[in-house]
Formats: structure tokens, sequence, C-alpha cells
DNA sequence: ACTAGCATGTAAAGAGTTACATGATTAA
DNA sequence: TTAATCATGTAACTCTTTACATGCTAGT
């Protein structure tokens, strides 16, 4: 991850799109893009900053017709040619962390009740994510056919549904595991 | 992520069963927990240090039979404390990024062809992965009933199982919806 | 002779998180 | 009047990666 700063080409992305300001890049990553990589503000203000003074976007000052000041900024063609240079080289590698799994490898150091509880725990918060995210797909598969953008949005968007399916369904079979597990050691 | 050091607790862990030297800890954490948790020796080494600093593990000098010299290390009472502790509280979330789904939000700006190429290599990628982790599973569901240990570890096997399954059964979907997409474009 | 593996570490830099600071507007 | 939302930013800190440095042994 070190080195790459893939914020900038998140933003860069975005700009290709529209004029948009710091606070805006941050609500489109939380609506879009937050299922597969979060960004935070310490992140993007800081980031916009560097894209500004290497010439990939400029500034100017956003009409600040009611509430506080907003700056908008604009992709320039350096930043169109870096954001495609990016796009085109393969990606290196997906960057998963489970908190989870690694909790559970050492879970024999609990009692199964507890690790049974943790596994139900994950199985409530994905079910929520399941909701949600098939919530979106239903929206989208509607404007599908619009345009060529709102098909690669999808992609991402399918790819969510299968994960999250995939860990709803695994949450059963390892309840179950130890549910077994639980049953053979208690009578012996 | 930031303050909270995990790789200090996967050690620990590791610890709790058998005493190592940082060489076997990397090793260990290749073989078991890579697949769902990365650690590299530029993170192994400083974390033994603070660990033996503050207690919770011990150094001492291994048995240098033959090869370079080899520190070992053993986990001390504070340091089964700390881990207990941590495995007690709740994990916070998973740490997804996948650079794959960032490139494919932005796929517009690319030919059809380049993000299928993309996707195929993923394809070709995680189903190597796939091979990997049957292998395993399958030799872990001869020694399940062995000890505990085994069955927890069996259960991020599993977890590892699903998800590769999800991104394959992604990538058969999303190749069709954009060969589709292709053939719809091409003759109007 | 060369490569792979064993084994330990440091340094530098960049990525990322969290908390803090400020202040206006709008709706309940 | 309180909370939420709009809006921008900094500072401190930690995490993480990458590259570097060293040197032995065993096998081909």
């Amino acid at each position: 991850m070190a080195k790459e700063n893939t914020t900038a080409y998140i933003i860069l992305g975005l700009l290709e799109h529209e004029d948009l300001s710091g606070y805006d890049i941050k609500k489109k990553i939380d609506l879009m893009i937050s299922h597969f990589w979060e960004v935070g503000y310490g992140q993007i203000y800081p980031t916009l900053k560097v894209l500004e003074e290497s010439g990939r976007i400029v500034k100017r000052p956003g009409e600040t017709y009611k509430g506080p000041e907003r700056n908008l900024y604009s992709i320039t063609e350096s930043g169109r040619t870096a954001l495609t240079e990016w796009l085109k080289i393969p990606e290196i590698k997906d960057h998963t962390r489970y908190e989870i799994l690694l909790k559970l490898f050492f879970g024999s150091m609990l009692s199964v009740e507890e690790n049974l509880k943790r596994i139900e725990l994950y199985r409530e918060k994905h079910l929520e994510n399941q909701k949600t995210i098939q919530f979106f797909k239903q929206n989208l598969q509607q404007v599908l056919s619009e345009d060529e953008d709102h098909l690669y949005y999808y992609l991402t968007v399918l790819f969510g549904e299968k994960v999250y399916e995939a860990y709803l369904s695994w949450t059963e079979e390892a309840k179950e595991l130890l549910e077994n597990f639980q049953k053979e050691k208690g009578p012996l």
C-alpha cells in the first residue's frame, strides 16, 4: 500500500466526471466506493493539496451562495494522463484483513460460547450489509442501460453482494461446526 | 487500524503455543494466517522488541546447533493476560480494500477489452488460491478431531474457501455482463 | 560457483487513522 | 436550543512497506 497513494487516483477518477469539493469527494466515496475502499478527510484534504501542487488538479473558489466557503477542484490534462496510466497497469493485489479470523484462529483460548457469539454478531452485521447492497443493486439495475459508468459501478456492487453472501454462508457453516463440537465435548 | 498493533497479538497468539524465533513466526504466519492477514519482517522484529520491553515476552538465545544465531521468545503471564483481553473484546471491523474494484469502477476510461482482461487475470489468480486452500482444507479435515485448535484453524480456511468461491463466481458473471455490453454496442 | 534458505535486524518514507479546531446554517 | 449538516483543515501518531545490510550453511 505504501508509496502508491491510491487516494490520489480515487480523487482523480471522481474529478474526471465533474468538479467537486473535498467534502463532495468524501460524500461520493462514502456512497459508492466505501464498500471496498474507505477514505477519511485526513487523507482527502492533504492529498488534494499534493495533487494541486503537482498540477494534477486546479482549485477555484466555489459559489458560496450559502454556508461555509467551498473550494472546487477540476482535473487537468496532466491529471487525466496520470489517472489513465494508473488504470492501465495491473493492480498489485487485494488488501484484505479480517480481524474476526485472527480472533477465531486463537479461539481455543476462549469458550466455545464466546466464539459462537462472535460469529453471530458478524452474521448480523453482514445481514445489514447485504440488505444495503441489494438495495443499491436494484436501483442500479433500473439505470443500467443509461451509460457505461453505471455498468462498471454495477460490477463493483455485484462483487459486494457475492462477498456478503459468502460471509453469511460461512457463518452458518461455522456455527454448525462449533455447535457440533460443543455437543460432542459435553457428554464425554 | 492505527493504535492497535495487531501484529503484537498475532505474535502473542503464536507464542502461546510454543516458543519461536522471529523467523519462525514469519514462517507460521505465512503458512497459516497470511490468507487473511499478512505480516512482514519489518513489523515482526520491531514488535518483538516492543513486546520484550513491555514484559509481554522474554528472549533467550536459542540452540544454535548450526547456522546463524537464533533468538527464542516465550510468552509471559502478562503477555497471556494481554492476549486474552484482546481476544475478548469484539473486533472492530474488517479491513478490505480491493484495488481491482477501484480500477473497474473507473473502467469506462479504458476499453471493454482491457477490463475483461483484468477480470480474467483476477480469475486465474484466484483459481490458484482456491486450489491451495482446498489442499489445506483436505489436510486439516483429517486431523480435525485431534484438538480444538485444528477446528478453529479450519474455520478460517473455510472462510477463505467461501470467499474465493465468491470471487470466482463474480468473475463469471462480470465477464458475461461485459461481453453482452460489448455485443450490444458493436452492431449499433 | 552459485543459489536458496536460515536468521536478524535498521532506516526511511509514505499511508492511514484519530482527535482536534473552527464556524456557519438549517431544521426539529 | 440543540443537533445535524455543510465545509476545511492540521497535528500527532502509528502502521506498513521497501530497501538495505550482514553472513553462514547446504545442496546442485
